[in-house]
DNA sequence: CAGCGTCCATACGGTTCCGTATGGTTGGAT
DNA sequence: ATCCAACCATACGGAACCGTATGGACGCTG
C-alpha cells in the first residue's frame, strides 16, 4: 500500500543501441519472435546476473564475465542494457519482487493458522536448504552497505517482511509492541542463523533451531 | 641479461619483511628507530586495511588504495607484504585476535553475576553504537563466503563467542541442550539486528530490544 | 528483393590494479 | 667517512574490465 515506488514506467524497455534521442514509435508489433538461437531477453540477463551475484558479490557481478557466463559477447549485453548500473538496478526490482512475492506466499494462511503460519515461516526462511536464496540475501544486503539504491530496496523489502509476521503475531492476539518486538526478533534471528557457522557447536541444529523458533513464534 | 651479476648482493630473492603478528622480542638492540616520518610498519598497514574493509569489502581493499590511503605508494606496501593476500591473511588473523578477546572480556563476570553480564553482551553486541565494527563484521563475513581462509577464521571465532555465551547459560543453571539453543538464538538475533533496517518499522527499536534480550537470556 | 529492425561479434581506447625491478634516501653501526 | 639495512619512489609489463564504434547474420515486411 504504502509503497511509494512505483515502477510504471512504460519506456523501460528502450533498446540502448545508440543514443539518437528518438523514443521508440510505440512499437506495437507482436511479442518476440523465436529465431533458431533462442534470443537473450533482459530477464534472461537479469536472471543469470543474480546467480553470479550470488556466487560472487556485486564486485564480482562483471559484465564481461556474465556474457561469458550466456556464451555470448558484451556486445550483447551493451544492446540490452544501458551499461552495468542498468543491469545492477534490474536486478534490485526482479529481486525485492519476488522476495515480496515469496513473503506475501508464505504468510497467508486460513483464520486460526496464524500461529502455524509463523512457524512454517521460520523454518522456510532459517533453514540452510535454500542455500542459493540466502546467498543472494546476503550479497544483496552487503552490497546495501555502499549502494543507496540497494539500501533503499532491503529497507523496503525488510518493511514488507517485518509487516507479514507482525500482521501474524497481531491475529495470534498479541500487543501491539510484543508483535513488532517479535516480528524483529524472528526476521534477526532468520538472518542471523544464514550468516553463522555453527555445525561444529550444535550438531543437533535442527532440534535446536525447533526450539528457538517455538520461543520466538509463542 | 646477465645484469644479475654485476649485482654484489647475494640475497635478494626476498625483499618483503617477513614474520607475522610476533613481535620480534630478540634483538634486544634493536627499537624503534624514529626518522622524521615515522616509518610504516605492518600494524600500521594492517589496521588501515581494516578501516578500508569496513567501508569497501575485501574486493575494494587494493594494494594502490591503500598505499595511497597512508601517503605512500605501494613500492612500500611490497617491502611489508609479499602480496595482496599476505595484507589480506594478517587482517584476519588481527580481527581474529581482537574478536576472541573482546567476547572473552565481555563475557568475563563474578559467580553469580552470569545472567547480567548475558543481557550486558547482547546490549554490547546488538548497540548500534559500534558502527565501524558491525561493518568489519559484515565484510568479513561476506568474505568468508567465497574465500576458505576468511570462512575458517569466521567459524573459530564464532565457536569462541557460543562457547562464552554457553557457558554463561549454563553457569544460569539451564541445561545443556537449552544453553546450546540459547547461545545460537543470542548471536543470530546479534548478527541479524546488525542487518536489519528497521527504524521505520519500530521507531521505539530500544525497548525493543531491551523485551528481546530478556527474552532471550532469561 | 530490397529494406529495416533485432541481436550479437569484433575491435579498439582507456582505466584500474597487480606484481616486479630498480634506484634513491636516511640513520646507525663500524 | 663508509657501508648496510630499512624504507620508500618510480617505472614498467601485463591482465581484467568498462564502454563505444561498427559491421554482420537473420528474419520479417512491403
Amino acid at each position: 500500500m504504502d509503497a511509494a515506488i512505483l515502477n510504471s514506467n512504460p519506456k523501460k524497455s528502450i533498446r540502448y543501441r545508440m543514443e539518437n534521442s528518438i523514443p521508440p514509435t510505440a512499437a506495437p508489433s507482436r511479442t518476440a519472435p523465436s529465431p533458431l538461437r533462442a534470443a537473450l531477453d533482459r530477464s534472461a540477463w537479469v536472471r543469470r546476473a543474480i546467480t553470479i551475484l550470488a556466487d560472487d558479490g556485486v564486485d564480482g557481478l562483471r559484465v564481461e564475465i556474465l556474457a561469458k557466463s550466456l556464451k555470448v559477447t558484451k556486445g550483447s549485453f551493451y544492446w540490452h542494457f544501458k551499461d552495468r548500473r542498468d543491469l545492477l538496478d534490474a536486478v534490485l526490482v526482479i529481486w525485492k519482487e519476488g522476495r515480496v512475492s515469496d513473503i506475501r506466499k508464505q504468510t497467508q494462511c486460513q483464520p486460526g493458522g496464524e500461529a502455524t503460519a509463523l512457524l512454517h515461516t521460520i523454518d522456510v526462511y532459517a533453514a540452510a536448504r535454500n542455500r542459493k536464496g540466502i546467498h543472494i540475501e546476503a550479497a544483496v544486503r552487503d552490497w546495501a552497505r555502499r549502494d543507496a539504491q540497494a539500501a533503499s530496496v532491503v529497507e523496503e523489502v525488510d518493511a514488507e517482511r517485518l509487516a507479514c509476521a507482525c500482521r501474524l503475531f497481531l491475529a495470534c492476539g498479541m500487543s501491539d509492541s510484543e508483535a513488532r518486538a517479535r516480528s524483529v526478533m524472528l526476521y534477526a534471528y532468520v538472518f542471523g542463523v544464514s550468516l553463522m557457522r555453527c555445525d561444529r557447536f550444535a550438531p543437533d541444529l535442527l532440534e535446536l533451531k525447533h526450539w528457538i523458533a517455538d520461543r520466538i513464534a509463542r
